[in-house]
DNA sequence: AGCACGCCGACT
DNA sequence: GTCGGCGTGCTC
């Protein structure tokens, strides 16, 4: 700030909005600011909380500028966290704006927790007379700490009419309490592990990297089981034992309490969480915790990466090849990739993890920019399940049926032997079509022509990609016959369905995404798989995700071609993966087990590499072959998301793309038929794919877009999806 | 992203 | 005659 200046000071805020770089603000007189200050600003008509950002302000007229209305008693955004704000606007080409209110999402933490009220016994005061409830107040008052009223009452089990009364008489002062940590601080040397010599050397390998002020990237490759969990737990107690914060990002975090329990045995407490779910007072509290330095570790979703960490020393990625990371609205970005990023900026270690890598870590990783770390065995008695593909078109399932006669069997052997069996099938609902056989009418979404699906619990049809419902008709709206309406393919409730029907007494549970009961129900009913209280389960992809069966030793996947013909350029990839979780669910106790793919083309080279476990040649194989297609992970723009109402206007969003470069690429229009991305009010999101363009260009191609290509009607917003292998 | 302003259909 | 739909435009 400026002393001599008698016009009181302007200074850039970055305000919660698209807008392009900071506005400037005037500084009060009296007002003390500096960068990183949240601050209360007036905004159009509102006032809205923003972040002094770097630099001098820039001239504004006078008449426009307007002086900011408070400055939040916080401690101030890092100049780390303000450089990491400004290079993912750029990175993915959005206002910074928009990222730096990804870090003030919660209002109410920016002004500090205010105490609650205590009470603390003043000394040489007694009570005028002493009753039995009094006593027992005084007795245990008589420590000398400070006790919230309810917790006094409760304790001395009196109600709070005796308490009120004593404090009356002068017999209690009122203090406040500072805000209790929401988690006690977790402690490095709790619960030691004793680890395999492979894990061990792993371990100490991390120790090492966490140990220092440096910025690094290993990737832990290892099998489901093998321990990664435990081994990052390591590099976790070496940053804490520095003094430093660590973040831990988890997909799905609502619904990993495991992850939780297992923390808290290494670490005598649990981690703080953070993810959407969160109730809003919790959130806040988390939020200025970790901005006060007091919480330690947080285990969160990727929205975790922009909480105000002042002491961040290491991130761990938990998962790291999940889709989950990715957010595609607003701001679009891979979590992990900001997350190697973040601790670039912040220069510290990173690890990732994941029992299968993505491509684009793998080759990361090749290329000597990550260090890779590789879990080859299972620990201590845990054995990989046996694999094996059953040839759909060999051992047929029965007319109406979806269940091979070998994958029966099994189940049937399984039962007996009083073990659990998990059939997968990635689709929700009952049937993924539904149409009429008098006259062959089809179901469409009318908002986004895609099939809908019906789901016969709810007797409704639904479209998966925009949530449009109705209920299911009992005539045909085309040609009004009635009863002549037929489901067509498998869905999990359909697979239940079936699975009833050929075991009567088998206790099943269906666990999907969209059960009803939200999170806390699937919670429960996790537990309860866990405590073998069900012998069957069948479930969406959500069961691949990083719950441990104990009882679990036959899996069966209904319909492993899935996903491999959705024109998805990570299609082999995301089922390779896909497949490789949830077969590694069996077996975790070590009793022998079983994993079954059905399947039509079992010479395929995922079905291939599921069932010899050769990982390392399916991703040498897909990675040539992305190489070939000039797709990523080679560093090169993706993907443009436009929002278009028809299709007709993203291929002209297209052709104008085609026109402004033109050294350009060549360019695919996938629908949202085809790319399952929302559709908001009533326009579609397009994704364009860009083969064969650097990402220096995408700026260019922007601009030019928005200039000089088509402009039908409405704004042309664009976004960019990259998948990098590269970013730094 | 919010929020106001502004111009056309079904109702207290 | 008004309430209310969302299209367009602006925010230091």
């Amino acid at each position: 700030m400026t002393k001599d200046s008698p016009m009181s000071t302007v200074v850039p805020v970055m305000v919660p909005m698209p807008a392009e770089r900071p506005y400037s603000y005037a500084v009060p007189e009296d007002m003390r600011v500096e960068p990183g200050s949240i601050v209360r600003v007036p905004l159009g008509p509102r006032e809205v909380a923003g972040i002094v950002w770097d630099g001098p302000g820039e001239a504004v007229a006078a008449k426009r500028l307007r002086a900011i209305s408070a400055v939040f008693d916080c401690p101030p955004i890092s100049e780390e966290m303000r450089r990491f704000v400004d290079w993912v606007a750029s990175y993915t080409l959005s206002p910074p704006g928009m990222v730096a209110r990804m870090l003030l999402r919660a209002p109410a933490a920016f002004d500090p927790e205010p105490p609650t009220e205590g009470l603390r016994l003043v000394d040489g005061m007694g009570p005028d007379r002493l009753t039995a409830a009094r006593e027992r107040v005084m007795e245990m008052a008589g420590d000398g700490q400070a006790w919230t009223r309810a917790g006094l009452a409760h304790a001395a089990g009196v109600s709070s009419s005796v308490i009120e009364g004593l404090r009356s008489q002068g017999v209690f002062e009122t203090v406040s309490i500072p805000p209790r940590p929401l988690v006690a601080a977790p402690d490095p040397t709790f619960g030691r592990a004793t680890l395999t010599d492979g894990q061990a050397a792993a371990a100490a390998r991390l120790r090492e990297k966490a140990g220092t002020d440096a910025f690094s990237v290993t990737l832990i490759d290892g099998v489901t089981g093998s321990g990664k969990t435990e081994v990052y737990f390591e590099a976790v107690a070496a940053a804490l034992e520095r003094g430093k914060q660590v973040l831990i990002l988890i997909p799905e975090i609502a619904l990993t309490q495991a992850f939780l329990e297992r923390f808290h045995n290494r670490f005598g407490a649990k981690p703080a969480e953070w993810h959407s779910d969160l109730a809003p007072k919790k959130r806040e509290r988390v939020w200025r915790q970790v901005a006060e330095g007091q919480l330690r570790v947080v285990a969160g979703a990727r929205s975790a990466l922009f909480l105000p960490f002042r002491e961040l020393g290491l991130i761990v990625i938990d998962e790291e090849h999940d889709p989950a990371y990715k957010q595609e609205d607003r701001v679009f970005y891979n979590a992990r990739d900001m997350g190697v990023v973040r601790g670039h900026i912040g220069g510290f270690p990173v690890v990732l993890a994941s029992a299968t890598p993505s491509l684009e870590s793998r080759v990361n990783a090749n290329q000597g920019r990550y260090e890779r770390i590789v879990l080859s065995s299972r620990f201590a008695d845990a054995a990989l399940p046996d694999l094996a593909t059953v040839d759909m078109r060999k051992a047929a399932p029965e007319r109406g049926g979806f269940l091979s006669p070998v994958l029966i069997e099994e189940m049937k052997k399984t039962l007996a032997r009083g073990e659990q069996s998990l059939l997968f099938l990635n689709r929700r609902g009952y049937a993924p079509l539904t149409l009429c056989r008098v006259c062959g009418h089809r179901f469409q979404c009318p908002d986004c022509s895609s099939w809908l699906v019906e789901h016969r619990f709810r007797g409704q049809l639904v479209c998966h990609h925009c949530g449009y419902n109705e209920p299911r008709p009992e005539a045909c709206p085309e040609c009004g016959t009635l009863d002549h309406l037929v489901a067509c393919g498998p869905g999990v409730e359909r697979i239940t369905e079936e699975v009833d029907r050929l075991f009567p007494d088998a206790r099943t549970i269906m666990l999907s995404s969209d059960m009803m009961g939200g999170v806390k129900r699937l919670r429960l009913e996790l537990e309860a798989i866990e405590k073998g209280e069900a012998d069957i389960i069948i479930g969406t992809q959500l069961v691949a995700k990083g719950h441990n069966f104990p009882g679990m030793t036959l899996v069966g996947v209904v319909d492993a071609d899935l996903g491999l013909a959705n024109g998805d350029p990570r299609a082999a990839e995301r089922t390779f993966q896909l497949l490789a979780q949830v077969t590694g669910r069996a077996g975790r106790t070590g009793r022998k087990s079983l994993g079954l793919l059905q399947t039509y083309q079992p010479e395929h080279p995922v079905m291939r590499a599921i069932v010899t476990g050769d990982a390392e040649a399916f991703y040498d194989r897909e990675t040539a072959e992305r190489e070939r297609a000039g797709l990523p992970p080679f560093g090169r723009l993706a993907a443009i998301i436009v929002s278009a109402a028809t299709r007709m206007e993203a291929e002209g969003h297209a052709r104008g793309l085609r026109r402004a470069a033109p050294q350009a690429p060549e360019i695919d229009v996938l629908g949202p038929a085809e790319a399952p991305l929302a559709v908001v009010a009533g326009r579609h999101r397009f994704r364009l794919l860009v083969h064969g363009a650097r990402r220096s260009d995408i700026q260019g191609f922007l601009r030019d877009l928005l200039k000089a290509g088509p402009k039908p009607r409405g704004s042309v917003r664009v976004q960019v999806d990259i998948d990098p292998q590269s970013f730094l």
